[in-house]
DNA sequence: GCCGTTTTCGGCCCGACTGTTTTCAGTCG
C-alpha cells in the first residue's frame, strides 16, 4: 500500500505536478508504513472516513487506498504512466538520476532501460544534453553500478561496529571537542542508508583537518563530495558515510536535523513556526534573532515539546503524544535483568554453559535461560529427552556454584506442522523456561501456519513464541501468518512474544511490536545467542528494535527481577 | 493533496554541494 502511493508520487513528481502534491503522497506512504494497523483492514472496517483519521490522509489519498484495496489498482497511477515513456520507472531507481534527467534520458535519447543507459553513457550521448556533462554521465554511470551491486542498505549490525569504530577514529582526532553518530542510524533502524556523523571542531580552524583527516581515514574508499563543512565518503565496505562539522552553538540543531527522520524535521520545524520562530540546522531564528540550539533539549523546549527519542522520530504518533504529554518512558538496556533465549555446546552453540553464565554476569543480568534445540532439529544438534534431562543435571550443578544469578532450564522447542510440541508435556513440565518455534515446514498456507502458532501459544507449559514471522533480514521473508490472530491469541493464553534480537532475525519487527503491545502482550527481548560475545551486541540491537516498537520496561518480561519471573512462569 | 486558537484559501521546511552555469537547476538528505 505504502510502496503504491510512493510509486505515485515518483510519477508525479516526474510529470511536474506541483510539489506538495508529491509530497503529500510521500507523507501518505510513511504514515502507513509506522501504522500499528494495516491501512486495508481499516478501509474494510470503516471505509475512507476511518482512513481519513490518519494524519496526512485526506479525501483523495483515502479514495485511492480504498480503490488498491477494492480492485488492487489505481488508476491515477496507470493513467499517468501511460502518458510517460515505457521504462521511466527503471531509470528513476538510480542513485544519482533525478525526475528531470531521467525525464530528459527517455525523451530525447529514448533510453527505456538500464542496459539502453550505459550505452548511452557510453557513446557520449547522456554527456552531451543540456545541463550536463562528463561529470554527470560519470556521476550516473556510478549510481548504475550501486543499484546493481544491491548496496542500498544495510543491516543495523553491519552498519552499527562500523559507525562506532569510525566514531572512535574521529573522536581521537586532536581537533575534535566532540563527535556523535547521527542519521538512521542513532534512530536505530533495522537497516541503515548511510553512516551520519556530526563533530565539533576545539576551534573553527580545526574543522577542515577534521574534514580532510575524515576523507584519508583507512575505511574510505573514495571520496564524493568535500565542501567547507561536509564531507561524504564511500567506505570499502560498500556504505556511504557523511561527516558534518558543525559549531558548539548549532551543535543540538544539527543532530536534531541530521537524525531525522525527514518527516520528523518538518513537523518540528512547523511547530516552530507556530512559535513564531525558524529552524534550521544551525539554530532557531525568533524574526532576525538567534535563540539557541546548542542542545536538542533547548529546541524541544523552544517548540512546546518534551524530548523525544531519537528511536520514535518517525512521525507516526509521537509528536501528538508529546503534545498530550502521553509519551511512553521508552525500555533502556539497563532495565534488561536476564537473557531468555540462548543455546550452547548441547546443541548448535559455541560456548559452554558456564561461559554463557559468565558472559551474563558481566553484562550485570540475574539470570539466563539456556534453550538448546529440541530432538526433531537434528541438523542443530537437537537434544533427546535423555541429553535434556543430563543438561538440567549440569545446569542444577552449576547453579550451585554460582552467587546472585541464576541459570534457567529451559528448550527451544519446535513445533511440529501440526502444532504439537517436540517434547511431551511431562517434559516440558521439568522446565522453567519454553521457547516454541517453527523451524520447518515455512510454506504452509496462511490459514495452517497461524493455526500451528496458535495452538503452541495455548499450551501451558509455553513461555513464549520465538522469532514469530522466521523472517531473515534481506535473505528470507516472513512465512505466511496471520500476526493479528498471533497476538491474540498470546493475550487470550497468557503467552509471551519474543522480539528475537538477533542480527538477521529482529523479529518481531517494530510494527508488530506496537501491535502486541497496544494489545496488552508481554515481549520477551532475547538474543538468541550461539556465542558468549552476542549476548551484548544482540541487547543493542533489541533494545533499539524495541524502543522503536515503544516497548516500556513494563511491557517486557526479562526486565522483572528473578522472583517475580519465577512466579509468573510458573503460573 | 492536506490542513486550519491567525486561515475553508493559500499556504506548505530548509540548506549544501555539484556541475555547467555567468546566476542557477538538479539532487540529496
Amino acid at each position: 500500500m505504502a510502496e503504491a502511493l510512493d510509486r505515485l508520487a515518483r510519477l508525479l513528481e516526474v510529470t511536474g505536478a506541483i510539489r506538495f502534491k508529491t509530497q503529500a503522497h510521500e507523507r501518505a506512504a510513511q504514515v502507513l508504513r509506522g501504522l500499528d494497523r494495516d491501512a486495508a483492514a481499516i478501509f474494510r472496517a470503516e471505509g475512507t472516513k476511518g482512513l481519513r483519521t490518519l494524519p496526512g490522509i485526506g479525501e483523495g489519498i483515502a479514495t485511492k487506498i480504498g480503490e488498491l484495496v477494492t480492485t488492487g489498482r489505481c488508476t491515477e497511477y496507470e493513467k499517468i504512466r501511460k502518458s510517460l515513456p515505457p521504462g521511466l520507472e527503471t531509470l528513476l531507481a538510480v542513485p544519482g538520476l533525478g525526475p528531470k534527467t531521467a525525464m530528459l534520458v527517455a525523451t530525447k535519447l529514448k533510453v527505456r532501460n538500464l542496459a539502453g543507459l550505459e550505452r548511452a553513457i557510453a557513446s557520449g550521448k547522456v554527456a552531451a544534453l543540456p545541463r550536463l556533462g562528463e561529470k554527470a554521465a560519470a556521476k550516473i554511470l556510478k549510481g548504475m553500478e550501486l543499484l546493481r551491486s544491491g548496496a542500498g542498505r544495510v543491516p543495523l549490525s553491519t552498519a552499527l561496529p562500523l559507525a562506532r569504530r569510525i566514531l572512535a577514529r574521529l573522536a581521537s582526532l586532536p581537533g575534535v571537542a566532540r563527535v556523535e553518530i547521527a542519521g538512521s542510524l542513532r534512530r536505530m533502524r533495522e537497516t541503515i542508508g548511510d553512516l551520519d556523523f556530526l563533530a565539533i571542531p576545539r576551534k573553527p580552524a580545526d574543522a577542515p583537518g577534521i574534514l580532510k583527516a575524515f576523507a584519508g581515514f583507512e575505511e574510505v574508499r573514495s571520496v564524493t563530495a568535500q565542501g567547507g563543512t561536509k564531507c561524504s565518503v564511500r567506505l570499502a565496505s560498500g556504505v556511504d558515510a557523511d561527516l558534518r562539522v558543525v559549531p558548539a552553538e548549532s551543535f543540538g540543531a544539527a543532530l536534531l536535523y541530521f537524525s531525522g527522520s525527514k518527516n520528523f524535521n518538518i513537523r518540528i520545524r512547523e511547530l516552530g513556526i507556530t512559535k513564531g520562530m525558524s529552524l534550521n540546522e544551525y539554530g532557531m531564528l525568533k524574526g532576525k534573532k538567534r535563540s539557541g540550539g546548542a542542545t536538542e533539549e533547548e529546541i524541544f523546549k523552544a517548540v512546546g515539546l518534551p524530548f523525544i527519542p531519537p528511536e520514535i522520530r518517525e512521525d507516526t504518533g509521537e509528536v501528538e503524544a508529546a503534545l498530550q504529554g502521553r509519551l511512553p518512558i521508552l525500555i533502556e538496556a539497563g532495565d534488561l535483568r536476564g537473557d531468555l533465549h540462548m543455546h550452547t555446546t548441547w546443541s548448535d552453540g559455541a560456548n559452554t554453559a558456564a561461559q554463557m553464565a559468565a558472559a551474563a554476569q558481566a553484562l550485570g543480568y540475574a539470570y539466563i535461560a539456556l534453550c538448546d534445540h529440541s530432538r526433531s532439529l537434528r541438523v542443530a544438534g537437537g537434544l533427546s529427552i535423555e541429553d535434556l534431562r543430563k543438561k538440567n543435571r549440569e545446569i542444577d550443578a552449576l547453579n550451585r556454584t554460582l552467587k546472585g544469578f541464576r541459570v534457567l532450564k529451559g528448550a527451544e522447542v519446535d513445533i511440529l506442522a501440526d502444532g504439537t510440541l517436540d517434547y511431551p508435556d511431562e517434559v516440558l513440565a521439568e522446565l522453567d523456561v519454553v521457547v516454541a518455534s517453527i523451524h520447518t515446514a515455512f510454506t504452509l498456507p496462511e490459514a495452517d501456519q497461524t493455526r500451528r502458532a496458535v495452538r503452541a501459544l495455548a499450551n501451558r507449559h509455553v513461555t513464549l513464541l520465538a522469532h514469530p514471522t522466521g523472517r531473515l533480514i534481506g535473505k528470507r521473508a516472513p512465512y505466511a501468518i496471520n500476526l493479528a490472530e498471533v497476538i491474540r491469541a498470546a493475550k487470550d493464553h497468557g503467552t509471551c512474544l519474543e522480539l528475537n534480537a538477533q542480527a538477521q532475525r529482529l523479529d518481531l519487527a517494530e510494527g508488530p511490536l506496537r501491535q502486541a503491545r497496544e494489545a496488552g502482550v508481554t515481549i520477551a527481548i532475547n538474543t538468541d545467542s550461539h556465542r558468549d560475545t552476542q549476548l551484548a551486541s544482540g541487547r543493542d540491537y533489541g533494545i533499539g528494535i524495541a524502543r522503536r516498537g515503544w516497548l516500556r520496561a513494563g511491557d517486557v518480561l526479562n526486565t522483572l527481577p528473578l522472583d517475580s519471573l519465577l512466579k509468573r512462569l510458573a503460573r
